[in-house]
DNA sequence: GCAAGTTTTGCTCACGGGAGCAATAGGCAT
DNA sequence: ATGCCTATTGCTCCCGTGAGCAAAACTTGC
């Protein structure tokens, strides 16, 4: 068998080399490779004949250097083990990719670090950049709009109030209430809200919304604790101090919780250490619908956010150069199942 | 409050500008912030504290055109059901940027998109392609070399027999050896080995080897039965056919299942639908060590991979320009927990 | 067949930085 | 001060493409 099956390690193949071949100019062969760029049917194809042949490729680099656009985004995440995280990277390459998007992914370590993968992404000349995190308070925020020069910041499935964002998420306050009022319909009493890290005031409007409509029903603050990270280990160990050595009348009959991860924690600490069942001891609810949640295992009653409808929003705002950008809010809906 | 809390959107300052402003040359400049050149203290510190001010920091894209290296890899995946994959993710991205490596995310949706993934890496010129999937059988593998000029190709946690590919993995035989020899020691003897898809002749090992470890011990075949994904629903849509109408004494006393994400679809399935309990009806093992098999619900008895020093090797392989790479394997440890 | 209008094509001039060499400055012994 | 060696600095010439305009080619109506 001949050499030819070694990889063509290809010395670069340039527009020029194409060119050549193909027997018309340079930029002749570049225009085979815009979308929108004024060509004849007839050299468009003679040129992609030649460019498949040759294995030519146009380089985005140096498109991008001219064109002053990369289409490219940074995607900044800091929290792994949230596997909500794996379902909105999927969603956010898939549609991304197909509307012509490529991403670059940086991993946000800790709130120090934030300020490095910024510059990370601002090296790289990105278009945007999207965050799809817990650790981005309004203080990263703000450093970040001022030191670098990001065309876009994208606060992903978080509201935001800093101005010179933009943020597409859910409703909070309205999901929350669907479900403060079917914990309360199902005539639930004694909730303990579960609430993630005190840190950002991102979350807090999840919580803040669940003690308002138990106060202005009941007249009283309904009980909450606090997890300092989305981690269903230290969700566990937070429940774990709250409910040991309580006996069954004062036991809280729900466990709201601020999301899945946190649900799924408590879940498995109430089975497997306090040896309740759910939800006829206590009943539990989570919010983003994570696969698991689904599962024969969990069926946790929860609130799914509606990521395509809001990708595709990402997609727009994206594309759009001219107008101002809005925020904004998205419904979700409520998915019952039998945790609660 | 004036306008200066407006982000500062900094029409692209260069390296011209810092040159301007610090009175030497636009070299000097790009000196300063490249690693191995030559550059007196005095002027280094010069140009920092301009650049510090104007905010300035190289433009990647060009710097990568000149020097023919883009310190950019594509990462590959293709199935985001499996935990498995963001627990990779976190390890990859945290050790390859602390190592100044820039990573693209590809989502390749299937087997048929593969080409066109690997597209995109190419456009972006970079340095090494990094395959975290499953569906990249041979023959996608080929087309991927003959066709786009990439440097190195890297199947990661996944054996490859292509000769022009660099894997980095576990022993799977080792591994599945170990666990064999576990279950034979427990005293199990009706295993059901639980598989992954049979497309792609990688994770085959693992069968195999199982099976042939019975067959030695033996002299008889276990029982095997194969899902068409690693998707834990499909997993316990497989076990649901292959158990259901079993007495007792025809029930295997184990599964011994190909990865995590099958091994946790099977438990559900089987305490929750079949009212069984683990590992007192049914043991189960798995393979990964997911975040969720340490937790109170699974304790999954399963094999930890050694991620972090095979993401070290990968940092090693992708800086090695000179010599040939090679694959390599490595010694992952058994995990035992309560379900087997 | 011809003029006017419409495509299509080629060209100049960037985009922002790296390689590698030539020129300059600084350090040291004599 | 001189000569020699070395650490810095500046410069030329690319890297591979896009924007925008001018030249060329093709259409169309008469």
């Amino acid at each position: 068998m001949p050499d030819d099956r070694k990889p063509a390690f290809a010395s670069n193949i340039t527009a020029d080399d194409v060119a050549a071949e193909a027997g018309v100019s340079r930029w002749t062969v570049n225009r085979a490779f815009r979308k929108d760029a004024s060509i004849s049917p007839k050299s468009l194809e003679k040129v992609r004949i030649v460019a498949e042949r040759l294995g030519y490729v146009p380089d985005l680099r140096a498109a991008s250097l001219a064109s002053d656009r990369s289409n490219l985004v940074a995607l900044l995440i800091d929290d792994f083990a949230n596997p909500h995280k794996l379902v909105m990277m999927e969603r956010l390459t898939r549609i991304l990719r197909r509307e012509g998007w490529d991403i670059l992914l940086v991993n946000t370590l800790d709130r120090n670090d934030a300020g490095h993968a910024l510059l990370n992404a601002s090296q790289r000349r990105v278009d945007a950049v999207i965050l799809i995190g817990i650790q981005f308070d309004d203080e990263v925020l703000d450093t970040a709009l001022h030191a670098r020069r990001f065309r876009k910041l994208i606060i992903f499935a978080r509201t935001s109030r800093n101005p010179n964002t933009i943020s597409i998420a859910v409703d909070d306050v309205h999901a929350m209430r669907e479900i403060a009022n079917y914990v309360h319909e199902r005539g639930y009493r004694r909730p303990l809200f579960l609430a993630g890290p005190r840190t950002s005031s991102a979350h807090l409007l999840r919580k803040e919304t669940f003690v308002d409509y138990w106060r202005q029903h009941f007249g009283s603050e309904p009980e909450t604790i606090s997890v300092a990270a989305y981690d269903p280990d230290l969700a566990a160990g937070v429940v774990e101090t709250a409910l040991v050595n309580r006996n069954k009348t004062t036991l809280p009959d729900i466990l709201v919780c601020e999301n899945d991860a946190l649900a799924i924690g408590a879940t498995d600490f109430i089975r497997h250490k306090l040896g309740l069942r759910i939800p006829q001891d206590i009943a539990i609810t989570g919010f983003d619908d994570v696969p698991q949640a689904e599962g024969a295992n969990y069926r946790l009653t929860t609130y799914r956010q509606p990521l395509t409808e809001m990708t595709e929003y990402l997609v727009k705002v994206l594309s759009n150069e001219e107008e101002r950008d809005f925020d904004r809010l998205f419904q979700g809906r409520l998915v019952i199942r039998e945790s609660a």
